[in-house]
Order: structure tokens, then sequence, then C-alpha cells
DNA sequence: GTTTGAATGAAACGAACGTATGATTAAATC
DNA sequence: GATTTAATCATACGTTCGTTTCATTCAAAC
């Protein structure tokens, strides 16, 4: 490859960084350090370290949230009718194909992920953007017709549950390291597990009232 | 109520600050003063920041794991063959019951158990204890036993997916706040769609190999 | 009344943090 | 070659952090 700018390897080094060990974890001094750049870098390319942050998560959500669409988009331009397994594959694959493209297995990126759902700091709220709420609500008038009778606030409580499922799922595995079995096969198996758990879950009936 | 030790003041005061800044986010001064000590207290009664939270990490999930144990041992002494939904409702009961128990709706030690589990900080691997894996594996066992076919791996799987479902699914209500409508109706909702969700998800053929 | 020991208080320590500043370099434009 | 502009550099500022120190309080034991 090429040099990267700096710019780009203050990204890398800021994902790999905010993964390990959190926002506010993770010093700009560590960033700049690790992406060979100065200090004052961050400052001049992003503005501070918040606004790198919020680079660095558009970055990772926006090709998930690109692929979930067109995912979505593929299966209602076949069949207006989908499975609802084709439904949860569509939405949870891209987290695990987007996560296992990035890093070795994803569990880096599934860390991230992780961090900025969870990370009580407030500027996180604008991290991910609105782009996310489309596509959520998409699948939900997706799966609202595939499921019938189910209320709306089920049906939202449930896609959380896939996004739960599919985020947190990586993270013990990461924290008690398996020996030496780790991505290509773990994260295939995870992946199939994942979607045939998820459908169960969703297929479920309305819980009564 | 009695003048409370200065000891429990702090436990409570970082409980609330922990869950709602993260570990990181509240600093050993916001804790005292919340909680109407001098900042040498925190030192003086746990040695450290970290043994503090180690502390109120333990006051948490504590009662969780006995509730876990107690209602499985419950379980088992009725029927040697429970069904799928009623381990799940042993597994994941205790863990809105006492969430529910403690603040408004739960949502705040929801946060606290989601931070304890993903925390990237290296000493939050020591804040759980071992007893949580006794209370899993005893689970894995029953489970094992009610769904034949099951790899442990993919049974394992599973299990950390219960847990995903509700540590999570509050994150977000907290994060955009409905009008209202929160804790008791919103707790018990959520409680009995989980169930639901996870009895279905639980109850999933093996994945095919 | 004196002593003892746990508990609290006020203050300071050194370190690490995010950010800002001004000089310096390097390439592009004229 | 002079000028301009983007980028990088070394450095410092002010703040906040966790922790430590030592003095003080206060109730119980002797």
């Amino acid at each position: 490859m090429a040099t990267p700018d700096t710019r780009t390897q203050l990204l890398d080094a800021a994902e790999h960084l905010f993964a390990e060990h959190g926002y506010r974890g993770t010093s700009v001094r560590a960033i700049t350090k690790l992406a060979g750049a100065n200090l004052a870098a961050v400052g001049y390319h992003f503005g501070s370290k918040a606004e790198l942050m919020a680079a660095v998560a558009r970055r990772v959500i926006e090709p998930i949230n690109a692929a979930q669409c067109a995912g979505l988009d593929k299966l209602l331009a076949r069949t207006p009718d989908p499975s609802v397994s084709e439904l949860v594959e569509a939405f949870a694959g891209p987290l695990f194909d987007e996560m296992s493209a990035r890093d070795e297995g994803g569990s880096r990126t599934s860390r991230l992920i992780v961090t900025i759902l969870s990370d009580p700091a407030e500027e996180a709220r604008s991290w991910t953007g609105p782009a996310e709420d489309t596509v959520r609500e998409r699948y939900l008038a997706a799966f609202a017709r595939v499921l019938p009778g189910l209320s709306p606030e089920e049906l939202w409580f449930r896609i959380r549950g896939i996004l739960a499922v599919t985020a947190v799922d990586r993270l013990e595995v990461h924290q008690q390291p398996s020996p030496g079995c780790t991505s290509p096969v773990a994260g295939e198996a995870a992946r199939r597990w994942a979607i045939t758990f998820l459908t169960a879950a969703m297929s479920a009936p309305p819980t009564r009232t």
C-alpha cells in the first residue's frame, strides 16, 4: 500500500484503541502514538477527540447500514412476503459480515459497536446519526407485515433483541480467550447459530396481554 | 431510617454514578460529594476506586446469582424435566426482579450490569467473581437435559443470548426517554416479552452442521 | 481522666488528560 | 525565486484525576 495519509491512520488507530479500552480509556496521546502522528494531529484533522470518535463510529456503522438496506431491497424485490428467516439474515448478516471483514474475526469491531451503543458519555448519542433509525424503521415495517398480531412495541423489543445478541455475543469469547480456535470457524458458526436463535425468537407468537 | 454509615452511602452513590456515567466517567470526588463524605473516605473504606467498583458489582450481582440458583433448585425439586419456558424464566427472571426492585424500573441497574459486562477496563474481569460461572454451568447442564442434540458450544451461545437480551434491552429505552411511560408497566411488559422471545429462541432446533 | 483506635477532615502530591499556540516544513501556485 | 497554503512539529497551559499524608474528632476501654 502507498503511504496512507495521517487522517486515515488516525482513524485506524482510534478504532483499534476505542474498541479495546473504550472512549474514556483511550487518550489522544495513545492514538497519535499508535498512528505515528503528532499529538496535535487529532485537533487539526478532527477538531477534538469527540469528533474523532464520531468519525470512527460513522466509518464503522455506515457500511453496515448500507448493507442492511441493500439486503432488504433485494429481498423485497424478489418477494413481497419474505420469510422470517430471510428477514433475520438480511438484518443480522451485515453485522457479522462487516465485523468479520474488518479485523480478525470481528471481535474488535464487535467491541467497538458495544462501546458505541453502551457508552454513557453524553456525546455518544450523536455518534450513530439518524441513518440507523431509518434502517430499523424499514425493518420494523417489513417484520410487521410478516408477523401480524404483534404490537409495534413488542416488535421493537424483538428487533432490539437481534441487535443485542449479535453485538454482545463475541464479547465474552474475547474476554476469556479460547485456545486458538478463534476467528474463521468460530465466526461462521456463531453467525449460523445466531440466525437459528433469532429466527425462532422472532417467530414466537405474540405475548398474551 | 437511621443514619446509614459512610460505607453504605459510598456504595449507594457509586452504584448510582457508575451506572449513569460508567466507571471511568465517574470521579472519586463526585462519589464522595454525592455520598456527603470526605474525599479520602473511598481510600479508607475500600482502598481504591477499583476496589470500590468491585464491591458495588458484588452487591448488585450476588443477589441475582442467589435468586437464579434458588429458582433452579426449586424447579428441579419439583420435576427433573422442566420446560424450556420454566428454565428461561428461572434464569432471566431474577435479572428483571432484582433490577426492578432496586431503582425506578431497573434501567439504572441494567446500565450498571452492562457497564460491568462491557467495560474494557482490565480490572472488570475480576469484578464478577467465579460464582457467576457456577450458576451458568448449572443452567447449562439443565438446558442440556431438556434440549438434547444441541452441542455444548451452541448451548453456551444461546445462554449468552439470554444475558444479552435481558441486559441490553432497556439501554436504548433509557437513552431516548419515552414520555412518562416508564418503570412499572414497561418493566413488566419487557419481562414478559423477553420470556416469550427467549423461550422460542432456546427451543429452536439445533443448527445444521 | 486518660488512653486507644477507628473514623473523618483539610490539603497537597504527581501524573495524565484534552486542547491551544506558534514555529517549521513542504509542496503547489504564480 | 517568491508567495501562499496545508500539514506537521515541539511545547506549554490549565484542569482534573486517584491517591496519600497528617492532623483532628470522638466514642469506648481501662
